[in-house]
RNA sequence: GGUGAUAUGGCCGAGUGGCUAGGCAGAGGUCUGCAAAACCUCGUACGGGGGUUCGACUCCCUCUAUCACCUCCA
């Protein structure tokens, strides 16, 4: 089925084809591992996630995913160095050679990353590749070479700045998000990797070596400029090696239109004469309880806050799913729990198709997954997706279909669940039999003894004296199960 | 202050010029001695005020409120 995305650049919905035959080469912006990441990060990934496996099931694509570590910027550098009080034991000891120490804090927190994504349900074999900036220090000094020669960027106070009043002459400045050029501020620039998001000054490529920083040797026109990449050169280097360009697809948060992508735009063309993608995809950002998320407000929640509350991951990955990615999204604990409810019904609902009865009743299944996907299709409209499915089992009670027809909705299930990834699509687990205390089975056989002799007071007491243990007993048919709350 | 967005039933959350979102909660029912679980059935809605229209929740104006960005952030 052909899939349609928002594209940030045409600012319209527009079909998807791949370049390549069926493959979709696609580039998402992963994380700068210097802290753990919050759930307003996961909620990037997780849309990219999303993103990658509706085309691979519902466009039926085959994928070439990148995600990136940024493992050098001005936080790593701030928080590796000496008495650093974001140094955590963990990392090791630090040296007297910055790299390593860098390189120490963001393998910490890259490892930490790629547990919590696997947490929320990102299967690390659907990556292609997963680079980190300081493996490709080569490539990025080599655009930046590129772009020199071409004009666009000039070296200053032992730094290398992208010109982009020089650019302006050659191509627009602003694909991704308008700028106000009377506020342009002349031959102004700007040394961080961020700066101020109304101004377009020129931005740093390559920053000049400090004291006490990582530095890699840089000959240009003869002369060495130690120093490092700057954030955006680093996607542009990473994305060319791996993807080629032009790849299919580029993700990011809202918040990278400007200035990230759009000065990552600007290089790869002033340096290769090509741009990244003529795809780009932004997630909206996540809310908390109606408040924004912000790191320097320190209302965040990190994934581990969250399962450490008992909040189950699925349940997590579920919610985020249920909102369009285009709109932000309230993070409420109400909601999660919402979710929970709904996901558990979906669960009971694939059970209930595993079970060996069957009835006479069949569905038309063509139709049905159809329902879906063609909500997948339109924008990964994830809400009317899941409205869809729950159509499905509001029309059809599991229990009175055929067993082709239960077969079939296995399947559907399954490709779904490949999409969602938050069920299981097997039969019905044995009630988890788990070892109830000697004492509460003996309490549980005590009334069903009481229950038997239709002494319902006794029974009925004994059982709050269960339930105050810990336990509920479900009566059957024949006898009773007893399952921890 | 500037820019941009949003206001939907108890809560969350889609959507459309006239015709059903969906979820959670709630109510009723089946089952059960009663429960629990499961399953079935069922409400209540479109911020205020104008206007356009045969007809607006859906278009226009206005008022009000909330939020976001303009600072690090996905």
């Amino acid at each position: 089925m052909k899939i349609k995305l928002y594209n940030s650049l045409t600012k319209s919905t527009d079909e998807f084809t791949p370049i390549n035959g069926n493959e979709v080469r696609m580039y998402s912006c992963g994380p700068t591992v210097y802290n753990f990441a919050h759930i307003g990060n996961m909620r990037a990934f997780l849309f990219a996630d999303f993103l990658q496996r509706v085309l691979r099931v519902v466009g039926e694509h085959d994928l070439k995913w990148v995600m990136n570590i940024t493992n050098i910027d001005d936080k790593t550098i701030r928080d590796s160095q000496p008495g650093s009080n974001a140094w955590l034991g963990d990392m090791g000891k630090q040296t007297d050679n910055p790299l390593e120490n860098l390189l120490n804090l963001t393998k910490f927190y890259e490892n930490e990353f790629l547990k919590d994504i696997a947490t929320l349900g990102i299967n690390p074999e659907h990556f292609y590749s997963m680079p980190k900036a300081t493996e490709y220090i080569e490539e990025m000094k080599d655009l930046i070479l590129k772009i020199i020669d071409n004009g666009i960027a000039y070296v200053s106070d032992n730094s290398v700045y992208f010109n982009v009043n020089e650019w302006r002459k050659k191509d627009i400045y602003g694909k991704l998000k308008k700028i106000d050029f009377d506020n342009f501020l002349q031959g102004a620039r700007v040394d961080a990797d961020t700066y101020e998001r109304e101004q377009a000054s020129d931005f740093v490529l390559w920053k000049g070596k400090k004291e006490n920083e990582p530095f890699w040797d840089f000959e240009i026109n003869g002369v060495n400029v130690p120093g490092r990449p700057g954030w955006h050169i680093e996607c542009s280097a990473m994305e060319k090696v791996l993807l080629d360009l032009p790849f299919d697809i580029h993700t990011g948060g809202i918040d990278l239109k400007f200035p990230h992508h759009e000065d990552e735009i600007a290089q790869s063309k002033a340096g290769y004469g090509i741009e990244p993608t003529a795809f780009w995809c932004h997630n909206e950002f996540l809310e908390v309880e109606g408040q924004k998320m912000s790191k320097s407000l320190g209302n965040f929640f990190t994934l581990r806050d969250l399962l450490n509350k008992g909040v189950d991951a699925k349940d997590i990955r579920l919610a985020m799913l249920s909102t369009h990615y285009g709109t932000k999204y309230n993070f409420t604990f109400k909601d999660v729990e919402a979710t929970r409810k709904a996901r558990l019904r979906v669960q009971e609902f694939i059970y209930t198709l595993f079970d060996e009865q069957f009835g006479t009743k069949e569905v038309s299944i063509d139709d049905l997954q159809n329902s879906v996907f063609v909500q997948l299709a339109d924008d990964l409209h994830s809400p009317k997706a899941l409205a869809a499915i729950f159509t499905i089992i509001n029309n059809h009670n599991a229990a009175e279909l055929t067993k082709e027809s239960k077969d079939q909705l296995i399947n559907l299930f399954a490709k779904l669940n490949d999409i969602y990834a938050v069920w299981e699509i097997t039969p019905r687990p044995a009630e988890e039999k788990q070892e109830a205390p000697v004492e509460v089975i003996e309490l549980a056989n005590q009334r069903w003894q009481a229950k038997k002799d239709k002494n319902w007071g006794l029974a009925d007491e004994i059982r709050a004296k269960v339930t105050s243990l810990g336990w509920t007993i479900k009566d059957t048919k024949e006898g009773f199960d007893l399952v921890a709350n």
